[in-house]
DNA sequence: TTAGGGTTAG
């Protein structure tokens, strides 16, 4: 053990003076390491000062540490983090000659484990001539401290080996390192062997097993252990409730509380404060409320955390005036007492608000950390202010934070959502690590982006691949909802292959993008083939195939799907409702349509919103209702929409009818006279019925107003490589051969239609 | 007489 002996310590070795004050218990402060031995070679008493200076005299130092007390003291360097003073504790045993202590050993392993020193923790392991059951726990508690389970089971196996015996601490260790979806089967096997050595009683293992099960998404084999304990404390039934609270089922968490109150065991901080927490999902403010209140009655609302978590709760539930006197009335703010508020701001949509709370933070010298600024940067982002974004990121350039992938990535969010994926792109390469969640931010930029990119994401995304980073289910959610915005089958299928790879075909969220795509792709039958797939099919699902069948134009089965539905127990909502009205105007089914648009509040409790009316307009026009669509639109809650009026022009346009269609344009053009998006549906409208005199009007209109609108551009994917097209477009270097195929695809079209009366060549646009 | 649940709020 001599080994460890620090150079460093040697200066500290001196002999007093004077006899120095006896021990006192204020060992708080970290920063004791003036370390004085009283006599040589065999010290009975170590003296320590908490002066960080080692030089210091021995007037300064304060304190004396009697052979006996060394435990304690050792308890002390492990709590304070103070490896120096640990270590000369260790130099100290070592000059009282009893190296082949176990007791003393299993301390100092535990010791170095505890400050994850392992290569220390190993040599006074390796020289221990006696190891006992804490010996071989303690080294493997190291392990678990730096998260190296694997290391962690190569010392469990050359225990098992050795055998020595196993007990409930060592199984709790070892049940700790395996608290990851990956290390979930581990986990399992550790199970099999607590209860074949009969520890499953015990309250410490069964509470790290429900942790395990709980941490590695496994919440139903947590239940069943939890559910099977015989005696469960306080710390246990906590546990309980905060993982019920994290996936939203706070009835289950109340019901634990209520356990916990008739088995006649107190609640504590931790017990509000996970229960508060949990009535943010299924259970409502109202139970919120009434805890508050009890914890009130309990006399530990003084509890910062429990606070946080009543401001976090009201805020969830819109309650802000509420959750605002909570934090005001808080006698211990905390940093996360400021960021409750703040996103409490965020959320309910008064980004102003939190933008104030910021400011007042950094008035204050209130030091803000990672997640407090990735929650002013999702303000920024919330209302798409690049600016503000702009700033903060100049303030997280001060901090130090730069790189932080947290951090990083919520400024990847603001760039992405305001449209500036350069920027986006930039940060993302600079991120000191690159997580999956990062990757998925710069995706929602090529999404906002559509298809202004030069970059294909997919070149990316297979970059991030080779480099280790695994793909999840938002990533090919993203990736898939671009090659269904490309109409890219081609792509979308390579896709749905990797997600079969990575082990996501039976996802929901997966699965659901793949219907969209493989529909907005024109493959109606894979689309249903994906619908089928799907384990756990959710409303999102039911939605997705709805509207699958709508765009095909299949509204009996787009109907039949939605009967289906009910059946199952889905409850429709909006989305649901929109997709079913779309059917029935695709299909004709004008009649049903009306019938379920009026059955959407009395019947589905779900209010309509405007995308609503704008469906039963088009569903009217289609049904060559025109004159119903106007009244209806007049009726309806938003008489003077353009989008209502735009939706009139078009599907007039769509069918043929001038007459109406002017009506329905002049009151467009008056609502939105500068929007050229509007003049070019009119114009297109007057040409498509053959007024090309009042077609021509209208550009002139638009001139002379100076509206102008982006060229629409159309796109084919060969080869993995985009090509691009606008109207008149001949600055491609294949231009001639393309209008030359176009000419007789037109030709072939008018002859399949026995139309051979105007059978002509597309002209040159030159 | 040493080792284990170590939980919470953004």
């Amino acid at each position: 053990m001599d080994t460890l002996l620090s150079n460093a310590l040697l200066p500290a070795l001196y002999v007093p003076q004077r006899p120095f004050p006896p021990l006192k218990n204020s060992f708080s402060n970290s920063s004791s390491n003036g370390i004085i031995y009283t006599r040589n070679p065999k010290p009975k008493a170590l003296h320590f000062s908490t002066n960080s200076n080692l030089s210091a005299s021995p007037q300064q130092q304060q304190h004396t540490l009697l052979f006996d007390d060394w435990p304690q003291l050792l308890q002390l360097s492990i709590g304070s983090k103070n490896l120096m003073l640990g270590q000369a504790i260790h130099a100290f045993l070592l000059k009282c000659g009893c190296q082949s202590d176990t007791f003393q050993g299993n301390n100092l392993v535990n010791l170095y484990s505890k400050l994850k020193r392992l290569e220390d923790a190993h040599l006074v392991f390796d020289e221990m001539p006696e190891r006992n059951t804490i010996t071989w726990t303690s080294l493997m508690t190291g392990y678990s401290e730096v998260g190296d389970s694997e290391s962690l089971f190569r010392i469990a196996r050359d225990m098992f080996r050795g055998e020595e015996k196993f007990n409930e601490h060592t199984c709790s260790v070892m049940l700790e390192a395996c608290r990851t979806v990956e290390e979930r089967r581990r986990g399992e096997q550790v199970h099999g062997f607590v209860v074949k050595s009969g520890l499953q009683d015990s309250v410490f293992v069964a509470t790290s097993l429900v942790s395990m099960y709980s941490k590695s998404d496994c919440l139903g084999n947590a239940e069943k252990v939890f559910n099977d304990m015989d005696y469960k404390d306080v710390q246990c039934l906590n546990y309980m409730i905060l993982e019920y609270g994290k996936v939203g089922c706070g009835e289950k968490a109340i019901a634990v509380f209520i356990d916990l109150l008739t088995s006649g065991l107190d609640p504590n901080d931790y017990t509000f404060t996970n229960l508060i927490s949990a009535c943010c999902g299924d259970v409502g403010v109202h139970e919120g409320r009434q805890l508050h209140g009890l914890a009130v009655k309990y006399g530990i609302m003084g509890e910062t955390s429990i606070g946080n978590a009543v401001i976090t709760m009201y805020g969830k539930h819109g309650m802000i005036d509420e959750a605002k006197t909570m934090f005001y009335a808080l006698d211990d703010r905390n940093l996360i007492s400021w960021t409750a508020l703040l996103s409490m701001y965020v959320k309910n949509g008064h980004v102003d608000m939190a933008m104030d709370v910021f400011s007042e933070m950094l008035d204050l010298g209130i030091y803000c950390d990672s997640s407090c600024l990735c929650t002013v940067l999702d303000a920024c982002s919330e209302c798409r202010n690049l600016e503000l974004g702009c700033q903060i990121h100049a303030y997280v350039i001060k901090l130090g934070y730069y790189s932080g992938v947290h951090v990083g990535t919520a400024l990847i969010d603001i760039y992405a959502k305001c449209g500036d994926l350069q920027s986006a792109r930039l940060v993302f390469d600079g991120l000191s690590s690159k997580t999956t969640a990062s990757f998925n931010a710069v995706l929602a930029g090529f999404m906002e982006s559509h298809m202004h990119v030069e970059e294909d994401p997919m070149v990316l995304f297979n970059q991030l691949r080779y480099a280790g980073i695994s793909p999840d289910s938002i990533t090919f959610s993203r990736l898939l909802s671009l090659s269904a915005e490309e109409a890219c089958l081609v792509r979308g299928k390579s896709l749905h292959s990797y997600s079969i790879k990575a082990g996501l075909e039976a996802n929901s969220t997966v699965g659901n993008s793949l219907i969209t795509m493989y529909a907005k792709c024109g493959s109606i039958e894979e689309a249903f083939q994906t619908f089928n797939s799907i384990n756990g099919r959710d409303c999102v699902s039911w939605n997705a195939i709805i509207s699958a069948y709508a765009l095909h134009g299949e509204g009996n089965k787009a109907l039949l799907l939605f009967e289906n539905m009910k059946e199952e127990g889905f409850a429709p909502d909006g989305i649901t409702l929109l997709a079913i009205l779309q059917a029935c105007s695709y299909s004709g089914l004008w009649e049903t349509g009306l019938y379920l648009f009026n059955e959407m509040e009395p019947k589905y409790g779900t209010r309509s919103v405007i995308e609503h009316f704008g469906c039963m307009v088009d569903l009217l026009g289609r049904a060559g209702k025109f004159s119903e669509a106007i009244d209806f639109i007049n009726r309806s809650p938003f008489p003077d929409s353009p989008m209502l009026w735009r939706t009139l022009v078009n599907v007039c346009m769509l069918c043929g009818n001038l007459n109406f269609g002017i009506l329905a344009s002049k009151r467009l053009l008056l609502l939105e006279p500068d929007e050229a998006g509007s003049y070019i549906l009119v114009s297109n409208m007057y040409a498509e019925g053959g007024m090309f005199d009042e077609a021509a009007k209208v550009r002139t209109v638009m001139n002379d107003l100076k509206v102008n609108k982006e060229a629409g551009c159309s796109w084919i994917a060969v080869d993995n490589k985009f090509h691009y097209f606008v109207a008149s477009d001949m600055d491609h270097p294949k231009s001639d051969e393309i209008y030359e195929k176009l000419n007789l695809l037109k030709i072939q079209i008018k002859l399949n239609t026995h139309d051979r009366s105007d059978v002509c060549l597309i002209s040159d646009p030159l």
